[in-house]
DNA sequence: GTAATTTGACCTTG
DNA sequence: CAAGGTCAAATTAC
């Protein structure tokens, strides 16, 4: 079974290998391009479906609870950490990629998983956005032009708001972690930064809002609501509006928030799976992850990276005094070493409850 | 001291 | 006008 995933994940790497490399001659032959694609995406489907039917019933609420429980049983925790990382990934790969990926899902994109935690419930919030929701991305030109400067207190300026239609909206649903704090909203890799709680009509739960936290640095338009569901207090649903452009840069989000090629998808699993406690048994398939795909950083991964797919609305590349560092450095960077000024920081789910104020309950 | 969160007020939308 | 979304001063955390 975990051989089949296995040589599926490897012909879906294969695939996006030869399609990076053969990148320059295809570029004038959207069929080729999008059979690759196809071919890619099928691939590694076909292996998350697998992973998910191989173990129906493990709850992995997502990437963010890779590292918890580091005494657990280990070969379960891979399987579940890499079936977080696919899912995760491939959440966010729809969330980085939704416009390559437009043409190959439906108007209404539903991706629904039975038994899954991650699950992509809406697409568009409407069909007629969907050319013009992207366009603030890059120049920011429709999107909150005020932001910056429409806090003109003392201006005579009124705020100028701007909530219609600001983009495509991604509601992603995601159980909160069973062991610890089950209170903390999902963690996403990003850092966010919280600028509103509201009550919700008919909620119990409040919503609250949270903004990219390096939006007045790059200006980056993503935000999130969170929500606790009502009928199952243990599942957040998670939406998503706006891209962030902060991708590239160092100060921005430590944790890789980038379009994952598919190589890189599979290259930080391997580096989250290669990153386990060491007494880790024998795990084949990390083995092979990180035995694999490690030759692929300094080729495919660097130079995708280096790549701003989704629009390149991202900073410059290159940081103060520093290259870009290869993203999964940085993400590792970030999970281990905790330097980020965010206390929304990818660890504070690992280590304590504070979230907890950010969806307690009431105001 | 700086950055993040809280929270009531304000704004936009339907 | 009600509800949802955002602002920004005050507060809290680091």
């Amino acid at each position: 079974m975990e051989g089949q995933i296995v040589s599926l994940i490897l012909h879906g790497c294969k695939v996006a290998r030869e399609l990076e490399s053969n990148l320059p001659k295809l570029a004038d032959d959207p069929n080729m391009l999008s059979k690759s694609c196809d071919e890619v995406i099928k691939a590694f489907g076909t292996a998350k479906e697998r992973l998910y039917t191989q173990d129906p019933t493990a709850h992995d609420p997502g990437h963010m609870y890779l590292f918890r429980e580091p005494q657990e049983s280990q070969q379960p925790k891979i399987e579940a950490s890499l079936q977080g990382w696919l899912r995760s990934s491939y959440t966010q790969t729809m969330d980085m990629f939704p416009m390559q990926l437009q043409a190959e899902r439906s108007p209404s994109f539903n991706m629904q998983e039975s038994g899954s935690n991650a699950v992509l419930v809406a697409g568009l919030g409407g069909g007629e956005v969907e050319g013009s929701a992207r366009s603030w991305s890059m120049g920011g030109d429709q999107l909150r032009p005020l932001d910056a400067s429409d806090s003109g207190i003392g201006s005579s300026l009124q705020r100028q708001r701007r909530r219609k239609d600001d983009g495509e909206r991604r509601t992603v649903k995601m159980a909160a972690p069973r062991i610890g704090n089950t209170e903390i909203p999902p963690e996403d890799g990003y850092t966010w930064r919280k600028y509103g709680q509201k009550e919700i009509l008919g909620s119990r739960f409040p919503r609250s809002y949270y903004r990219c936290t390096h939006q007045k640095l790059y200006q980056c338009p993503a935000k999130r609501q969170v929500q606790r569901l009502d009928h199952d207090p243990n599942t957040f649903e998670v939406t998503y509006r706006g891209d962030h452009t902060c991708h590239m840069s160092s100060t921005a989000p430590s944790i890789p928030p980038l379009p994952l090629t598919a190589t890189e998808i599979t290259h930080e699993m391997a580096q989250i799976i290669t990153t386990q406690p060491p007494q880790s048994n024998s795990v084949p398939l990390s083995r092979w992850l990180s035995m694999e795909h490690f030759s692929l950083r300094a080729g495919a991964v660097r130079s995708t990276s280096g790549m701003v797919v989704g629009g390149g609305a991202g900073p410059s590349s290159t940081r103060s005094g520093k290259e870009v560092e290869c993203p999964v450095a940085d993400m590792a960077d970030a999970m281990f070493n905790s330097g980020s000024s965010s206390t929304s920081n990818s660890m504070d789910w690992f280590l304590g409850d504070k979230w907890e104020s950010g969806d307690k309950e009431g105001k």
